[in-house]
DNA sequence: GAGCACTGC
């Protein structure tokens, strides 16, 4: 009944109708063969017969302007092991460049598979999706994905999505990516952390592996410098599928961008034809205050200018699904029919630069300002800082207008501004972060040299000799900087270094259990809400799982309490925690935990009711935190030590009677100096733990400084003291026993002597 | 007495 075209083990014999099929040969294929093979009767990687909807999107597919091109790709991929390629939005690199690669490699045949990486595990996931439906198959088959939490593939795939941060731990373990033919590496304009490392590491597996292919894909006209990276390799340009975008700037200045901004949505709404508006601002409470003052100026409008209605929603990423949602709904009917027409005007932050697409934008509004993380590792903190973006990321929001339909974007700067105020690309986010989990990735990845690492933009000595620092006293780099087998241990958690040693020492303190529980909750945002219409209510919820040694412990009360209750989302509503934010950590969690137990960690508590269930705890966190840990001064300062900054416990700390020693885990830097996330240690601890690091001969000087060294006097005494004991009680033993031995070769004769009377 | 831009393993 089968046609015989249908079965791909016959191909040989379909003859000159689907020859081209046969035809394909691995690393030789031409646009034509391909474009032959994809119009076949069947699919050569399934051996089904085409559907008719298939069938629909091959015509689709035909029509991207990258399918013009790929005569050319090919070529190109033929004769280098790299290849650059800039295609701008819509141009279908995405989804069309992995499929011209495995019609050309036949990754099947040859056991090995494609990998297309991604910056997003949600883009990973959807692309997976549309290109299984594209090539016909099932997905999670021929065509998966496989992202943190979720591995969607088979035995049978041979085209994978990842996120990038997953190829990279998967290198951890096969340091030359053996099962992979070739690796496409996707919005590398980002400049991700990960995207950054995995370049840096194509080249060095690819100069060990030539029959790898490399293709690195970017969105920006800055080719020039991937080209170089990548050894010269050839570029490939494809535009892209979008409408212009008509930009203006300001005559002068704006003083205050958030009234200008304002003002600006409302000229637009009251002058401009029908079209939906996207303003970009930097955070949660600017948004809000946004909001509040464009529903209450747009109703005023209204009445005023016969405008139509305005429908304002906010954005941004800690915001619960629900409302989020919001942005898709359509701008408002108007009032009257025949009424001036509705409008929708979203107010948001960076995510909907990149991570969020909102359809039917026509209008953007750039102040040209956004929160970025910049990392300072004189003070070893990285924190958030308002500061202008740059001239690629006001294209990137200009660029939202014209998705759907010709565009206007209104920036909020001049353009002189425009041109020698902004700098040309965003610092990547390698420049501004601590770098301690990713050296070690790096030390695990088999890469010794890290001063000469080959980066596209190498990092600052500095950051790399904090990070080595760190690593060395937490025990997981030796004096030559190599892995130790802790290290090794701690490379295998995908959290903070710090984190995995609290991890991975509490087996010696008897609370892994604790310990896994306490490292998720610390993987995730916070979970404590508090709404400005319920400050007071949500405070008291909270102090009911305040525990007195501080916030850590407190943590773990929310956790256990999270994992009792019957019906959770209802109970953390009730309890003003993030229901997001802990069921992420309970994932997190199940992670970590499989992790310990192929480590051989043991999962053990202590006994509840021991007076040292608490401290064992803090013994475990000391361990992986001594370098975090603040000494509160006679005059009711917080000092944190060795640094000697000054600082405050955070507002939101439970930690109320400011202990002396305190632990924490977060250095925020606002308008003062806090630390956040803190508990209670002893000092005697931080000398026991860390003797490397509170070495008193190196430390210096301060309060903090001389009380350890107070009981560090103490404890030589007491050390001596009990050496003393010890010697004493050995020679007494050694007596006891020489009495002892010739008690019992007494007894064996008597016992002797009485078998023998018996 | 205050904040969490955004990703990711």
């Amino acid at each position: 009944m089968a046609d015989i075209r249908d079965n791909p083990y016959l191909a040989h014999l379909h003859g000159s109708e689907n020859g081209a099929f046969a035809a394909l040969v691995p690393g030789q294929t031409t646009a034509a063969q391909q474009e032959a093979a994809e119009d076949a009767g069947s699919s050569g990687l399934t051996g089904r017969a085409f559907t008719q909807k298939y069938r629909d999107i091959l015509g689709k597919r035909r029509e991207l302007p990258v399918n013009k091109q790929r005569q050319k790709f090919l070529e190109l991929v033929h004769s280098n092991q790299f290849v650059v390629l800039v295609g701008e939005t819509g141009s279908g690199k995405t989804t069309q460049i992995p499929q011209y690669m495995v019609l050309d490699m036949l990754p099947q045949a040859a056991g090995k598979m494609i990998a297309c990486t991604q910056p997003r595990r949600v883009a990973a996931m959807s692309v997976a999706q549309r290109v299984a439906e594209e090539l016909d198959v099932k997905l999670g088959q021929e065509v998966g994905y496989s992202i943190r939490f979720e591995d969607c593939t088979s035995p049978r795939t041979v085209l994978k999505y990842c996120t990038d941060g997953m190829l990279l731990r998967e290198a951890m373990s096969d340091n030359l990516l053996s099962r992979y033919s070739a690796v496409i590496l996707d919005e590398a304009h980002e400049r991700t952390l990960n995207t950054d490392i995995l370049m840096s590491l194509m080249k060095t597996i690819a100069a060990k592996r030539p029959d790898l292919k490399v293709v690195v894909m970017s969105a920006t006209l800055d080719s020039e410098k991937f080209q170089k990276y990548f050894n010269d390799a050839p570029l490939l340009a494809v535009p892209g599928r979008t409408f212009p975008v008509e930009v203006f700037y300001t005559p002068e200045p704006e003083p205050d961008y958030l009234e200008a901004a304002i003002k600006t949505a409302l000229q637009i709404h009251a002058s401009e034809p029908e079209g939906d508006v996207l303003l970009f601002l930097t955070g949660e409470e600017e948004i809000e205050e946004a909001c509040r003052l464009l529903r209450a100026r747009g109703d005023d409008l209204a009445r005023r200018a016969n405008c139509g209605p305005l429908l304002v929603v906010p954005l941004y990423s800690t915001l619960p699904p629900a409302m989020q949602q919001k942005i898709f709904a359509r701008a408002p009917e108007p009032r009257t029919r025949g009424g001036a027409p509705g409008r929708k005007i979203v107010v948001s932050t960076n995510v909907a630069e990149t991570s969020l697409t909102i359809d039917g934008i026509v209008y953007v509004i750039d102040p040209g300002f956004a929160k970025q993380k910049v990392y300072n590792p004189r003070v070893r903190v990285e924190s958030l800082l308002v500061s202008p973006i740059s001239r690629a990321a006001a294209q990137q929001r200009a660029g939202r207008a014209g998705r759907t339909r010709p565009g206007k974007c209104f920036r909020l700067y001049t353009e002189k501004s425009y041109n020698t105020d902004l700098i040309e690309q965003t610092y990547p986010e390698i420049l501004r972060s601590n770098l301690g989990s990713i050296v070690l990735q790096l030390k695990k990845l088999g890469v010794d040299d890290l001063v000469h690492l080959d980066l596209m933009d190498p990092c600052a000595p500095e950051v790399l000799m904090r990070a080595l620092e760190l690593l060395h006293y937490l025990g997981a780099l030796d004096d030559d900087a190599n892995l130790t087998p802790l290290g090794h241990v701690i490379s295998e958690f995908p959290i903070d270094p710090q984190l995995a040693k609290m991890v991975v020492s509490a087996a010696d303190y008897g609370c892994t259990n604790e310990a896994l529980s306490i490292a998720a909750m610390l993987s995730v945002p916070n979970v404590f809400l508090r709404p400005r219409e319920a400050q007071r209510a949500a405070d008291m919820a909270k102090a009911e799982f305040a525990h007195m040694d501080g916030d850590h412990m407190t943590l773990l009360n929310v956790y256990h309490a999270f994992k009792s209750c019957a019906d959770p989302a209802q109970w953390c509503w009730d309890n003003f925690l993030q229901y997001r934010s802990l069921r992420s950590a309970d994932s997190i969690r199940e992670q970590l935990r499989r992790v310990a137990a192929k480590s051989d960690i043991p999962l053990v508590s202590n006994d509840f009711s021991s007076p040292d269930y608490y401290p064992q705890i803090r013994r475990a966190l000391t361990e992986g935190y001594f370098m975090q840990v603040a000494h509160l001064e006679r005059n009711g300062q917080y000092l944190t030590v060795k640094d000697n900054q000054l600082v405050m416990l955070h507002p939101s700390s439970v930690l109320e009677r400011k202990p002396e020693w305190v632990l924490y885990n977060e250095f925020a830097l606002t308008k003062r100096h806090y630390i956040r996330t803190v508990t209670e240690v002893k000092p005697e601890w931080l000398l026991e733990i860390a003797p490397q690091y509170y070495d008193l001969e190196t430390f210096p000087s301060c309060e903090g400084k001389r009380i350890l060294e107070k009981i560090a006097l103490r404890n030589a005494i007491v050390q001596e003291d009990a050496d003393k004991k010890k010697r004493r009680k050995e020679k007494r033993d050694r007596k006891d026993k020489d009495g002892k031995d010739k008690r019992d070769k007494r007894d064996k004769k008597d016992k002797k002597s009485k078998h023998r009377d018996s």
